[in-house]
DNA sequence: CCACGTCCATACAGTACTGTACGGTTGACC
DNA sequence: GGTCAACCGTACAGTACTGTATGGACGTGG
């Protein structure tokens, strides 16, 4: 019959889930066998620890969300289009809600410091490059670049505080380019 | 001799701090006590529950942090110099570091969320009521609110994330004056 | 058809936290 | 100096989670 046999991949998808709603201390064994239906043995033959599961479900969702995005907008050949377009995905899409707002609250975690941090310093470089290619000088290409990262960090953030007052931005297409023009910042 | 009686405040403080660094759950009981030197038996005479405990000092959070910034800055005359000491005051400052990430992150909680809602809803209220000073009409002046809190969120996030990448941009003070022009926005 | 690898259930300690009940200590005030 | 309230320690259940050990079901290849 359908005894439904899980995959370690359902592990980890079921703990980003979990972490995006309740943190660190949310990625327990014993509530998320519940959730898949099975018991803690199934958990305990595909991974040794808690912390595994916590350490390739953050791996998986780097390389997946990281890499993923930067290479369907790497191919753009104009910079000014590709940031717009690298925007636009980042802002009006979101594949796990809530995930990046719960890392930046563990940052201290030890396993969450080090790929939040690789995250963090790829994507800004990627941003850098980009501005770069549009004729900033190093140094200005690589505070434009904080400054428009930490803009989209504070985006959806906010998209999780307060969900129903953004819609009126990204319900908007004017209001959504307002948007993304500000975030790619004053290039002229 | 010098027991050194505990006030309800010592609990809220020490909740705060537990609560900007490993989330909601991280507001227990005991682990508290044992930081403040005391047994379970000194919480549970000042508070009901552990609840109680959350929703306190969160209020208390959102009288001092929302209200006492606000009030700092509201005599200023000028709007443009309002904001511009406001964003610094923000981007410099911050009383309880990782607090409002661990909020955001914890957005779905039955006691976070009015709390992080009402304080929310007051700082862009507060921000499209400057920007309407000077000069954008209602629907602008809200969307530029929207913008310029979402980009100051973000940064506090990523001062939390990579806290040694942006030293660089607010020991410089032409680099912060440059922020905070982008955090203010396109007014003219 | 049976032997083996895969996947999961169950049972057993062990730990950490929550609430409650109650008893003890301290200091102020009459 | 006795009383009362504020404050805290201790002991008792109760719950939730972690890890380990072990055995069973299930399918696949020899």
């Amino acid at each position: 019959m359908d005894v439904a046999r899980l995959s370690k991949q359902d592990w980890l998808t079921a703990a980003l889930g979990a972490l995006a709603q309740g943190g660190v201390s949310a990625v327990a064994v014993v509530p998320l066998a519940q959730q898949l239906g099975v018991t803690r043995g199934s958990f305990y033959w595909h991974f040794t620890d808690r912390t595994a599961l916590l350490r390739d479900a953050l791996q998986w969702w780097e390389q997946q969300g990281t890499i993923a995005v930067i290479d369907q907008v790497a191919s753009i050949a104009d910079p000014r289009d590709k940031l717009r377009e690298l925007f636009r995905i980042a802002i009006t899409e979101d594949p796990v809600s809530g995930l990046e707002p719960a890392l930046v609250a563990h940052a201290d975690d030890p396993v969450v410091a080090p790929i939040l941090r690789r995250v963090t310093e790829r994507r800004v470089a990627f941003l850098t490059e980009a501005y770069a290619e549009l004729g900033l000088p190093a140094t200005r290409a690589r505070r434009q670049a904080l400054v428009a990262y930490s803009a989209y960090v504070g985006w959806i953030q906010l998209r999780r505080a307060t969900p129903d007052a953004l819609p009126e931005i990204v319900g908007d297409p004017e209001a959504l380019a307002y948007l993304v023009d500000n975030l790619i910042g004053p290039t002229g």
